[in-house]
DNA sequence: GTTATTTCCGTTACCGGTACCGTTGGGCAC
DNA sequence: GTGCCCAACGGTACCGGTAACGGAAATAAC
């Protein structure tokens, strides 16, 4: 039976002790090579499988690292997780995740279960977890990076970029196309605290040019295209003589889309639909909507490696706030500049 | 400093063994209830935080399940994982990912990590993991699921379905539709085993009825709208007579949509456009797309569930085939009948 | 040849919990 | 009061590794 085969038993077999076999196995100094070599050699053949949980706890520290996201269903979360890969990839660090599902309560207990494994670290989606999370987060003795906000105080460190402006700034591209009558539709806002920040950006700046008429079509439901369709659809409906709608994200606004396109309103001539993420999708979209370019994956990675530049040290180094840029543009098929 | 408080600092304030905190706080027999409230209170006022990786070695079981995936920036696995996490929701146990990247000596890596972690099970895609990759899951004593695939034989357990039949069956659905020249697009075939399969099984099914001549598309980038954008493009301007294109996948045949949208090819009437997966997003275009819809979610729950069942059993049970039923559709928007 | 360095390996003491078994004391039947 | 039982708790020995330190042999320095 391989996996009971214990680093004990390949010290045996090679006629050294414990400690010379751990070190041979992990390439640490003060082993010959010969002994080296004769060590992994027997610890093959007896198919010995190190142990990480028996190592983690020797030297008080793991190669995990935490990754909290509110939802998979949502491909920018699977992007951020693919740019953490990245990010690790070859440091043998390992990522393990938990989904909150945008609830706080949920994302509390995840946090703590996270936390009792002692990773190396953990990443947080956004600056608005409650209280007692909060409280949690700030009494660990490891780097913590929430990600995709800065709008608000940071435990530690902190990667994305200001929703709020994000919303304002694509309200301010939109004005500047010299569109009158704006709608706004969104999804999950009783719950996605950066959804809520960016429609607030966005209404903030209608308001301050004098634009107070802001129709708007809201659920609970989870952003699809779908919803996007068919919310587009009753916000038309109701006011059919908007030019602009800002969606929550680019799915929503991808709906909006599919539904011109079925009832042939010419899009952007007759109404402008901007979305938000610069989803690749939105690229080839034979109608061109709006969108803002955020770099995901830019994220993920560089939360990782803020982690990465903390990992083994004792001491909290530098408190970190790493804004990334983020880009709005009026057709998203144009193309992207190289940074 | 939160983080230093052990069970034993916990126990010493409360006047008890470590052995009697240790059970009050997991809430084992053998405790008084005014004790386990007592312990309970001075560890929450001490900020007292489990350990898992001292438990899980003291008890030689962990509660992380492994999570071996191709990639992340498709969203079906994304959807696998979303299922999985629905499952063991509640249950204390926390998965932890690893993304081949669909290489097999990165997939062998990855395995090896994640077994040292030892944990309570692997799910693993694919059937096709290479000699050495195989030879360590059939060594490890936990319960392994093989998802997505059912063609070959399975290590231990297999959660999936036919993916050659899936070509096949699509294949014969299109057939019925009385079209003549047949087309097919695909990416990443030097790599996806599952995506060669179904276009093995499509191929077959049309030389079985005859059909040996198919035009072909093909390129090693990994799929994308934009991709199937540009490849239908190409595969069309050669062969523009073609009335039926099969893609290795949804996000190909939405982009060859797009490709239609914009030079006013009528699908389905002109060319029927074939995907694989059924991706929500299919049944919201303004064109409607074949596809044939498969289970994501229900494959990581019921992959997951399958590991539950064995949790904490010592002796292996029942191998399990599972085969998850899909469905051929030549119109996506068509209402999905409930299960 | 003697002393100062390396090089290489072993001994000891944990890391922070839990399983197992033993012990204590109070309630109850008689 | 004695004996018995069970609830409630404690002592000990690990789980499988690693850090820290120490010591002996081999090499270098003089």
């Amino acid at each position: 039976m391989h996996s009971k085969v214990t680093l004990a038993d390949v010290a045996a077999a090679a006629g050294v002790s414990k400690m010379t076999a751990s070190r041979a196995m992990r390439g640490a100094k003060d082993v010959s090579p010969k002994t080296v070599e004769r060590v992994r050699k027997i610890a093959a053949d007896l198919g010995y499988m190190g142990n990480h949980v028996a190592a983690s706890l020797a030297n008080s520290r793991t190669d995990l690292i935490g990754v909290v996201v509110p939802s998979l269903s949502n491909i920018v979360f699977s992007e951020v997780m693919s740019g953490i890969e990245d990010a690790i990839a070859g440091t043998g660090l390992q990522p393990f995740f938990g989904v909150t599902g945008y609830d706080p309560e949920r994302e509390y207990l995840l946090v703590r279960q996270m936390l009792s494994w002692r990773p190396a670290g953990l990443i947080v989606t956004g600056l608005d977890q409650d209280a007692q999370t909060r409280a949690l987060l700030k009494a660990a003795t490891l780097p913590v990076v929430q990600i995709m906000d800065t709008d608000g105080a940071a435990v530690d460190l902190c990667v994305g970029f200001s929703q709020h402006e994000a919303g304002a700034g694509m309200a301010d591209l939109l004005i500047k196309q010299d569109r009158k009558r704006f709608g706004y539709v969104g999804c999950a806002l009783d719950r996605d605290t950066r959804a809520i920040k960016r429609r607030d950006g966005y209404l903030n700046t209608l308001a301050k040019n004098g634009i107070t008429e802001v129709p708007q079509q809201t659920s609970t439901e989870r952003s699809s295209v779908a919803a996007g369709k068919t919310m587009t659809a009753a916000l038309l409906a109701a006011h059919p003589s908007l030019d602009v709608i800002y969606y929550s994200n680019d799915d929503l606004a991808i709906g909006g889309a599919f539904h011109c396109m079925e009832r042939h309103i010419r899009v952007p001539d007759q109404v402008i639909l901007a979305g938000f993420n610069g989803l690749d999708l939105v690229a080839s979209l034979p109608t061109p909507i709006a969108t803002t370019r955020t770099s995901r994956r830019d994220i993920g990675t560089a939360a990782a490696k803020a982690i990465l530049s903390r990992h083994g040290t004792k001491v909290a180094n530098d408190p970190l706030l790493k804004t990334v840029p983020i880009q709005h543009v009026i057709d998203a098929r144009q193309t992207v500049t190289a940074k």
